[in-house]
DNA sequence: AAATAACCGAGACGGTACGTCAAGTCTTGAG
DNA sequence: CTCAAGACTTGACGTACCGTCTCGGTTATTT
């Protein structure tokens, strides 16, 4: 009972807090900064969310969901080479940010570590599962765990790029990724 | 002129830094408790590294350097198995705290994001590069861009393991590895 | 028109700040712990009184009003003693948080605070005036401003010993005031 | 050892409690604000005075000793007039928020509430052992215990006049004071 | 009988201040 | 010039109440 919660604030809350993420990172992310831009105080925040790392955990979780492209190539590269390539994007524009929250939160909240891990999980999956196979019902015969392979490696690959080496997920790597990595691990042995 | 810096102090301070990094990672990982822990001032610290970030990445470009084991088995898959076993246990013992000072750092201080870079392509590199030249040289015929291949996928698998499934690399994963993804690979096709 | 109060409300919530504010004092006191032991909501507070002080002073007005005792004892000294130690009693058990409450809405409320005060005043004069009256109609002549002289200086002596030494008045401090300070006053010269 | 403190830190920090204590009342006087115009940051409060009450004790103690007028009259009525008078001003001018602070920290903390009563009596002892001492030199015959009865009764009547009566202690009164119950008290009877 | 109007509980809301923590800087005295 | 100690500014943290504001639901009148 009692006075429902305004679900407009949770709305310019997860807004503020995702813009913000994009802006400066998980570190900077303040909760004072979010209370500010979102309009709501921050008991309002706190009353939903118990810490940082939950905020953003939820705000991730409420982005919209990015659908991946239909496979239209008609080939496998042609689909794969723009599944990796979007994969890429939402990789370097959403997932950092919650990788971010992942290795700050990890240790002081296993629950929520778990959560964020679930989230980004749900997500590589989404992007992953249904779209190859798609592509292989596009006629080319592929080991029954291709799209397992795929879901390990591709992201894990990219993730790796942009974090560790620090350069970005351009065409070139696209394509390198896709000959030499993904084709000749999905077409087996 | 003047005092000279005390050596000691840098070991107890490093050494001190990457105990408390492996016990509470680099977000609960206070300069007040290094400082106590290793017995050193602050302002002996901040002598030696301008900030946090840079301190955790002194730690760890100075852990003793784990040499990777040599390849004993005398076939390709028994040398991968051992190494990529041994490599999983490096970045799960080692290289998380360094990922964390990583995403803490980007933003804020690019220069030193690439210091940490490097240490981290540098380690992987010693764990790739030369052992898998030696295992080649056992007398399989591989691609040649099969190192480079290897550096690139293998750790990146395996962090993405540790940070996104949260799961442990342990003996079946690793077999998994490769088999299905490293040795296909490599063998090219 | 419409529905009425619910004047068992009204009563509840007074008793449940007289208790609160006798257990912790007038700062400690507040607005939630008084609605969740009455069991009133806070809405149901607010609308009677228009904050924490008024809701303070109305709670302190409306305490059954105690009834001094009558002078029996047939001389001054003796109803003085009486008339003075129920006076104490009155003044440690209930005008203490009220002062509290005196103090905290002074600056920010000058009419609530006049209000506080003249529930003071009255109670003050409740105390003195009747009973002196009776105990001059025993027969001894005193000065004919000998009431207003004893609702002066009894509660002043008394509330400053209580507050400002912090020790109680007990038995041996109230033969001091009166034989010491209040007869000599009384009787004048 | 280490950095000693900033004494002029210590000054401008009860410099501001004293001001803002005297502007607002303890009530308003907000942690904050002190910090802001004292140019000191929270922490540095903090250090010093674990809370509100205890830093308004340590302004109160702290401030500039006044000192009671020396008896010039030559006879007592003149000089208890002087003293009198000076005494109001001085409980009204700065004893009023030491009054706030005390009931508000009275429950919570016992052992400053004791602080604060030692400050309040020593301040009216000094206000009025001394100065009353010499007035009885100026050749009048006092009770001995005069000067005991005049700390007790004094300062009683005047903090009661302000807080309870709300009316401020102006000429008029101080004569009362003097003629109706100070004389005829110490004069005995 | 229905409509109206104030009541009541519950609890969300914007605020303000709290007291704490850690980051990185500065100051002292000693070596 | 270095070191240990520790004070300092800054800025964010998460919490506690304040007094206000919806809600859904409940009485009593008043049409």
């Amino acid at each position: 009972m009692g006075r429902p919660r305004d679900t407009s604030r949770d709305l310019s809350i997860l807004d503020a807090t995702l813009s913000l993420l994009t802006e400066v990172g998980y570190e900077q992310l303040s909760m004072e900064a979010v209370a500010s831009r979102s309009g709501a105080a921050k008991t309002t925040i706190y009353r939903r969310y118990r810490d940082k790392a939950a905020l953003v955990a939820a705000a991730v979780e409420h982005r919209s969901q990015a659908t991946p492209p239909e496979p239209v190539a008609g080939d496998l590269r042609g689909d794969l080479l723009g599944l990796v390539s979007w994969l890429a994007r939402q990789i370097a524009e959403q997932e950092i940010g919650l990788l971010g929250a992942l290795f700050a939160g990890m240790r002081s909240d296993a629950r929520l570590a778990e959560e964020m891990r679930r989230i980004l999980r749900r997500d590589e999956a989404a992007m992953t599962d249904e779209p190859l196979r798609k592509a292989i019902r596009h006629g080319e015969e592929l080991s029954p765990r291709a799209a397992e392979l795929l879901a390990e490696v591709a992201p894990a690959v990219i993730v790796h790029r942009i974090v560790i080496a620090g350069e970005p997920c351009d065409e070139p790597f696209i394509g390198h990724l896709v000959d030499d990595i993904l084709l000749p691990l999905l077409r087996g042995h």
